[in-house]
DNA sequence: TCCTTTGTACACCGGGCTGTGTACTTAACG
DNA sequence: CGTTAAGTACACAGCCCGGTGTACAAAGGA
């Protein structure tokens, strides 16, 4: 029910995103009241609709807030070679070693909101249709013969492994990256391996 | 709410669970209220809660009621040799073409509910265990070298197919059978191929 | 200093949800 | 026929949720 005693002054948007992205992902979007999250955010609940015309249109923003974060991380290491990188991808996403891989943001809104018209849905298609490219891209410039498909393929497996985490409450990441290292073992030309195709 | 013209008579706990399953499944669960679930089955919400102690327990009962009829059609047809077997799981379940594949109600279950220890929860992760074990035996009957290893990541491809069609409102099971068709053909003996190893 | 912007406190509304109480009706069976 | 199990109708309790109205307090730039 927001700040009881210290007033917390000027940044209530951010405070509101961040407490956002602690309580959604831990506990989902549908089990997350707006009370609670405006307690955890130390905001009283007037200056939320202050600041987002509805829980809807918090949720689309929430998940907005996680593109740049994601996969930047794997993605710019000029360091790895395409394949490293395509590799890396399926490495533990921020392992806290004795704790699950949280399903991934935008396959639990696309659950939890279940309409596909919702901003949010939209966002969540748009990522991933983007961490394909991204991995296409990398396929591409390690010298693919289908660059796209391997792509798609490897996003497919990392959704899998996401969800399948969640379901058998167990990590799944492993198994995924064993495939995809028969998928890209397979499709990028032997030669190019361990160096990009870049002349 | 309920049967508003003609009775029903009789066959009550049946008509709510066949209610669930084509409620649950083409709305989710948490959108899916006991009132419209009762009209839908055409029974009062009296009778409903005469047969299941709650909400909870409709759910897990739902989810139960999945084991049998799922899998059978795939893995019992003897006129398919291992390999076929294999690979006829990622043909579209039940393909009315213009439809999308709707996402594995266990999954949904596990995001949706999203207690471990929710009796549903439990079904869910029971179920695909079981799935990868099937899978897992055919891949034994098809002389794989390391069977346990192929059920998994078969039954992971399933789930990120699921998984992913929803997210992007569209088709991804034929990319899951194209990485399938990869995993199975390395680990299954060439010479298999068309025939079981059974001697 | 004053005034605008931002945030606060808290009660409250309407609605949907799960679940129940009660009195009544029907079907099946001997 | 009579008895009993199954089902019905419907109102209602209680809860939590998203969202709002109102009156007030503080920060911060001019």
């Amino acid at each position: 029910m927001g700040p009881q005693g210290r007033r917390r002054g000027r940044g209530a948007r951010e405070r509101i995103l961040s407490a956002s992205q602690r309580l959604f992902r831990t506990q989902g979007i549908n089990r997350t009241g707006m009370d609670q999250l405006c307690a955890e955010a130390q905001v009283s609940k007037r200056t939320a609709y202050q600041h987002f015309a509805g829980k809807d249109d918090l949720v689309a923003e929430y998940l907005r807030r996680f593109d740049p974060e994601v996969m930047a991380g794997v993605f710019d290491r000029t360091d790895l070679t395409p394949r490293e990188r395509l590799l890396a991808a399926f490495e533990l996403p921020a392992s806290g070693s004795d704790e699950l891989t949280p399903l991934c943001p935008y396959i639990e809104a696309a659950v939890e909101i279940h309409d596909p018209r919702h901003p949010a849905s939209q966002y969540a298609r748009d990522y991933k249709l983007a961490l394909a490219a991204r991995l296409a891209a990398a396929a591409r410039e390690g010298g693919a013969t289908d660059p796209e498909q391997l792509g798609e393929q490897l996003a497919l497996l990392l959704d899998g492994a996401s969800a399948r985490t969640r379901v058998l409450n167990a990590e799944s990441f492993p198994t995924a990256a064993a495939i995809a290292a028969v998928l890209i073992d397979k499709a990028l030309p032997a030669t190019d391996r361990d160096r990009g195709s870049e002349g």
